[in-house]
DNA sequence: TTGCTCACGTTATCAACGATACCAAGGGTG
DNA sequence: CACCCTTGGTATCGTTGATAACGTGAGCAA
């Protein structure tokens, strides 16, 4: 094994074990078996060491996932995708945070070729009819999005446990994002029963005379919280696929000002 | 002018004229007039010395944005909101990255002072009906979406320089976080308690599969039933003018959807 | 006044880090 | 053999975060 991949491991298996994230060359060094020199050597800097690192783990990860990627749906395959990118930035913590928020030393390559890829399956969407804007920017869309909540996730562990914000915001923006399915029927109701707490919650958080008196007010309330998590079918990963654009958000609410008129 | 006042302020304006997005204690001692030690006598650590810097920068964010918040169109105000964010993150990138992608120190305060800041706005914005989800977990989607688009423009400036990314998605979040404006076509429905009491209950009777035991069930729709009673009860006490709000915004801006497939 | 504590600051220093200069084999090639 | 180039080692530099030890002056009791 070379001396490059020598570094390149103990590199990553130190970076991985770190808590703060940070690694020393002189620890990469005595891990790897050689002079802390020699990694000045092979890549000058140690802001390039980190980047291949980063860049090495990605290609892993890319590879493995573009291994299992071509399905006969390519929507489903968009939403494993969205699924496995947060699930790796939960895995590999240190590795993620490299690359989504980098220091002076950039790491394109990691995300170019996440860009790359994720264009890729995009297109076989938009093939099917189902992609409703340009695949490179709708690439970009959700790269950002997914990046976003990969990271609220891991420098927040704490935000509301139990709440899968990645599936919500992959839902959402993938949504966002394709074609709506052929809607049942003419005009979708999208009044759920989840809306519908909701919108009562938020009446009787604000309103003070009721019917009710405060103790059962309170704990309607906590019962509207927990209808308001069901949309009615729980998101079974079985089902899930054909739940991403049955909701329908026909009128895309307010200001696409910027989006329609100047493109071009 | 406190010592910690001048350490702070000599901090931030290192911080965001640095071109690595790091500052040395010694430089920001020597800029406040001080010596390196006062610093850990101060702050005890680097990185608390830091995350008082993100928390005094973004407290100042939180502070102008709230000064121009309350509009009588929540909606618009969320909006207006997304892109202060977006912009924010823009001109302070330093600053930002701290925030947004912290190391061992966190820095919840800022964070969750934001957060709270959303909430609120997307609470006024459930009280007007348009709210499709529970604000808690509407501030959460928003705020990792967001914290996506920005990082993504911040690492990466040449990210298809014309796309307005943020806005992009801004529009996309919200309009999968909002309840679609005119959805029945109609006239705006009237979000009295008593009509979203009604529905909740009809939608609780038809759909069998709950997050409610039986019993929790049957008290709240006899609860429910209760509610409907009131119905006639005056919708808003206060303040009347939100609920004229919620048809300000122009319905469509022609069909942005298909519009650019045929680019490759 | 004297003596004491305590908050605040300074000097000097440590340990670890990234990075570099300089040297020492090894191995082809003429 | 001499020559050069690659590969690696030794020793070291400059900087950084952090700390120990000491000094100083205000407030306060006897």
């Amino acid at each position: 094994m070379s001396k490059r991949s020598l570094i390149l491991e103990a590199a990553t298996e130190l970076l991985e074990a770190s808590p703060t994230g940070d690694v020393a060359t002189r620890g990469v060094a005595e891990k790897a078996g050689v002079r802390q020199p020699v990694i000045y050597r092979l890549f000058g800097d140690k802001d390039t060491l980190l980047a291949a690192v980063v860049d090495q783990g990605f290609a892993r990860y890319l590879a493995a996932e573009q291994a299992a990627e071509p399905t006969a749906d390519p929507v489903a395959d968009l939403r494993r995708g969205w699924d496995q990118h947060t699930q790796f930035a939960l895995e590999h913590p240190n590795l993620y945070r490299l690359m989504a928020a980098p220091g002076p030393a950039c790491v394109p390559k990691a995300i170019d070729e996440m860009h790359a890829l994720l264009r890729a399956t995009l297109e076989r969407v938009a093939q099917a009819g189902r992609l409703a804007v340009e695949p490179g920017r709708a690439a970009d869309i959700v790269i950002s999005a997914n990046t976003g909540v990969a990271l609220t996730l891991l420098t927040r562990p704490g935000t509301r446990p139990g709440t899968d914000l990645s599936a919500r915001v992959r839902d959402i923006v993938l949504a966002g994002v394709l074609v709506p399915e052929a809607s049942t029927g003419g005009t979708s109701p999208p009044v759920t029963r989840g809306r519908a707490a909701t919108t009562l919650a938020a009446l009787l958080r604000r309103e003070s005379p009721c019917a009710l008196s405060p103790a059962e007010r309170a704990l309607l309330c906590e019962w509207l919280t927990r209808l308001t998590d069901d949309d009615g079918a729980t998101p079974t990963p079985a089902d899930g696929g054909s739940r991403t654009a049955t909701r329908t958000h026909e009128s895309r609410t307010g200001g696409s000002r910027t989006t329609d008129r100047s493109t071009t």
